[in-house]
RNA sequence: CGUCGGUUAGCUCAACUGGCAGAGCACCAGAAUAUUAAUCUGGCUGUUACAGGUUCGAUUCCUGUACCGACCCCCA
């Protein structure tokens, strides 16, 4: 049976179609003249459709109280011109059926605001909400965008794996992956032998799929990952996942400028998209969640990044006269309150921070000649702060060892990654963005857990 | 990991310095010359998170536990 989507309805039906819709009911409203008001929405849109069910349509006194916030309903008719305020058309259905009911008295979600806590209570009911419905939508339009945005450029899409056994990749805590009967192990005062384990060795979850990604850039050309990331972190905040999404394109021949042009571009390019595509999502956010959404994206598209060094934004920082819980100091890591100034207050705009101190990043970003710094790069977001991190790579082979000695990483476990450098390196870069927090961007969500589907962080894997 | 805050009706929240636990919404029933965020009237709803303690008396004060949230750390 075709049903059709009712966000296609809305925009091209004409009146004296007939059609047949499916979804969830929002809500009813009885005439006592004897016929029914039902808003439908099936997800493909923020809008419902307006069904009018009259009562001699078959089974409207036995059934119509049957469609109660959200029982599912079925309902074919014609289109007709609707009489009513804000929509161009209506269904009078000439047939309905409730293939499911919902019990008004137990359905948790009542034709009322929520709050975001209690719906992550509900997480299996959240997206018949508008809020999520769409968040969803939003971050399936960037989902799309951001394949295109690659695929456009000749990138190509790398899978890489989940499990690994690198470990330090420099990038916080791991989940580790196993086999061994923990139940017993922890009858046993002695260590554990990973060697005994599946794989053989110690294996976790993938922190990043960066190093592997190396391996197609430097082989197959610019390539990109788009996949679930884990850390362990315990971080409670309205930022972090346990699980979450990351893009990261690894570019050979490209260094740290073309990489920031590039990032630069990523971000603007998808945000028009989903602005040209999620308009009436986002005027919900912008009514509802952050009446500053729309303006803020408007200026991403709108305006360049401002470029700015670390040693820079650290005289930028001294000279604010503000006073700081955490002291600013060069070759000290910036706090988020710092990041905060610098993009909300300072430039109030996205900013890209570049050249960090080489103390404070991980082994494999390319050292620049003052021996101090590395070519790192920062992409801050006001509200969010970091969504992109990225940097060119060391591909010299005698420095990269250097470094890996320098971090107390054992060379050893990198020979393959050496191996890159070993034999036709070249010049490359690269990034990683939060894909979330990009929705988070995007929505003005406040809470990241509200951005995906299934948030996992600490103690909450529920669903 | 650290700091702080919270947990009261299905939901959102009240209850001043301890004194019989309340409102809005939801739901149910009526009413209305009636659809587009909550038109009107009436009705229903509670082991105040859990376990102890202080007190004549604890939602309120103290201790512990659990869970939730915010910030910080970590980063994306």
């Amino acid at each position: 049976m075709a049903y059709t989507p009712v966000v296609k309805l809305l925009r091209d039906a004409q009146p004296g179609e007939e059609v047949s819709v499916a979804g969830w009911v929002r809500t009813r409203r009885d005439s006592k003249n004897g016929f029914s008001f039902v808003e439908l929405n099936d997800g493909s849109c923020m809008s419902s459709l307006q069904v009018v069910i009259d009562g001699q349509v078959p089974g409207y006194e036995e059934h119509i109280r049957e469609a109660t916030t959200g029982a599912s309903l079925i309902a074919s008719g014609t289109v007709q011109e609707s009489p009513g305020k804000g929509q161009r058309i209506e269904l009078h259905a000439a047939s309905f059926e409730v293939p499911g009911t919902a019990d008004a008295e137990t359905y948790p979600l009542q034709k009322k605001r929520h709050s975001f806590e209690f719906l992550r209570e509900i997480a299996h009911l959240r997206p018949r909400t508008n809020t999520f419905g769409a968040i969803m939508r939003v971050r399936n339009a960037a989902s799309r965008a951001i394949h295109e945005f690659f695929q456009q450029r000749g990138f190509l899409y790398i899978n890489t794996p989940i499990i690994t056994t690198s470990d330090c990749e420099g990038a916080g805590e791991m989940f580790t992956v196993t086999t061994l009967d923990l139940e017993q192990l922890a009858k046993k005062p002695t260590e554990v032998d990973f060697t005994q384990d599946f794989f053989g060795r110690r294996a976790s979850l993938t922190v990043s799929g960066q190093l592997e990604a190396e391996v197609f850039a430097t082989s197959l050309g610019s390539c990109y990952t788009f996949g679930p990331t884990f850390r362990a972190e315990n971080s409670n905040t309205t930022r972090h996942l346990a699980e979450f999404w990351m893009v990261e394109p690894e570019m050979p021949f490209c260094n740290l400028d073309d990489n920031m042009r590039l990032a630069e571009e990523f971000i603007r390019t998808v945000t028009k998209d989903v602005l040209e595509n999620c308009r009436e999502d986002l005027e919900f956010f912008n009514l509802r969640i952050d009446k500053t959404v729309l303006e803020v994206l408007e200026n991403i598209v709108s305006h360049d990044f401002i470029r700015v060094p670390y040693t820079e934004a650290i005289e930028l920082l001294e000279a604010s006269g503000k006073t700081w819980e955490f002291p600013v100091e060069w070759g000290k890591d910036l706090q988020s309150e710092h990041e905060r100034w610098l993009t909300e207050e300072h430039f109030k705009q996205p900013i890209i921070l570049f050249d960090y101190p080489r103390t404070i990043k991980p082994f494999y970003m390319r050292c620049n000649d003052d021996g101090r710094t590395v070519r790192a790069m920062d992409v801050l977001v006001p509200r969010i702060g970091e969504i992109i991190g990225g940097s060119q790579r060391e591909e010299r082979l005698d420095i990269l060892t250097e470094r890996l000695h320098e971090c107390q990483l054992d060379p050893e476990e990198y020979w393959w990654y050496l191996d890159l450098r070993r034999y036709g390196t070249v010049p490359h870069s690269g990034f990683g963005l939060g894909f979330e927090r990009f929705v988070q961007l995007l929505t003005g969500m406040v809470n990241i857990r509200d951005c995906i589907p299934f948030a996992r962080t600490p103690r909450n894997a529920d669903f």
